[in-house]
DNA sequence: CAGTCTATCGCAACATGTTGCAATAAGCAT
DNA sequence: ATGCTTATTGCAACATGTTGCGATAGACTG
């Protein structure tokens, strides 16, 4: 449990992705993969940052986000605002999924391909959108508290 | 052009909601709620501060924020997150309407109520969420983007 | 009208991101 | 290996919000 490295597939990838650019790889960028690779499921910019530098002190904030964007520009990280502005960022290779916020009791859901589908259909045919489902977010009541409060 | 001053009715409704829950009407009130209700489509904190400090250059963000959340307590006011996460308030009243961020062409739609309402529905039978129009910002790809994309 | 209670204000510090700039160092060429 | 080019880093400053605290000032009491 384990401080386990990410794939060597990964940083290959990243790697080759990178020279193709004119970029580098550099240490750091081989820590914050794997930080975020380890908080598979969501992670904020402040908790990502707070464990890149248990790895290595010297890192500052405007490196791990700069990071993030060039992973996101590479298509190898996501991020999408919760409910209070705040951002949450995750690697790809997590399964694409929406966000449902429960103002009623702060649950918070996630919302799998599957179950968005019929809602991005009716985004589309309502408003011509392709909607990313990564950034999909809804903000409301769910059931419970709908019940809860009678409507 | 008007610095127009919002109706008689709704400053006066904030007063007796006030002073129903032992809170207090002051000038810096009074000027934040004309500046929003001047702004009437959807303004950021930042400018909201601004503008109140045209009027009145002692007020502090802090009291602007602060009295921001205090309008949406009594219902009077809402906020929803753009797509760079920064915060845009308006006044209730304005018809509830959600967003549309297209992230090829950079342009921002309103969704109207009876758009939406396929939308809503939609949310509501997948998840059983009742989703809050107010905070519903889809991120994606308008129609024009994705002809040009060949998505 | 003076006194009291406490909501509100202004300030200063903090939290999360973002950006400009000079110093460092990665990767290539020789 | 050595040097060169320039991507990346760290720092410091800024932008937008948020929070704690002491001072101010509303609004009610006597």
């Amino acid at each position: 449990m384990p401080t386990e490295r990410v794939g060597k597939g990964l940083t290959e990838r990243l790697q080759a992705a990178l020279k193709g650019r004119g970029q580098r790889w550099t240490e750091q960028r081989q820590i914050i993969v794997d930080v975020l690779a380890a908080s598979d499921g969501h992670a904020t910019g402040a908790e990502l940052i707070e464990r890149v530098r248990e790895q290595d002190p010297s890192a500052t904030p405007s490196t791990v986000y700069r990071t993030l964007d060039l992973l996101e520009g590479l298509g190898l990280a996501r991020h999408h605002h919760g409910p209070d502005g705040r951002e949450t960022y995750h690697l790809e290779g997590t399964a694409e999924h929406g966000h449902l916020h429960c103002r009623g009791c702060g649950a918070e859901k996630e919302l799998d391909a599957a179950a968005a589908a019929p809602i991005l259909k009716a985004i589309r045919s309502a408003t011509g959108f392709g909607a990313d489902l990564d950034h999909l977010s809804v903000h409301g009541l769910c059931a419970a508290c709908r019940g809860a409060q009678g409507v």
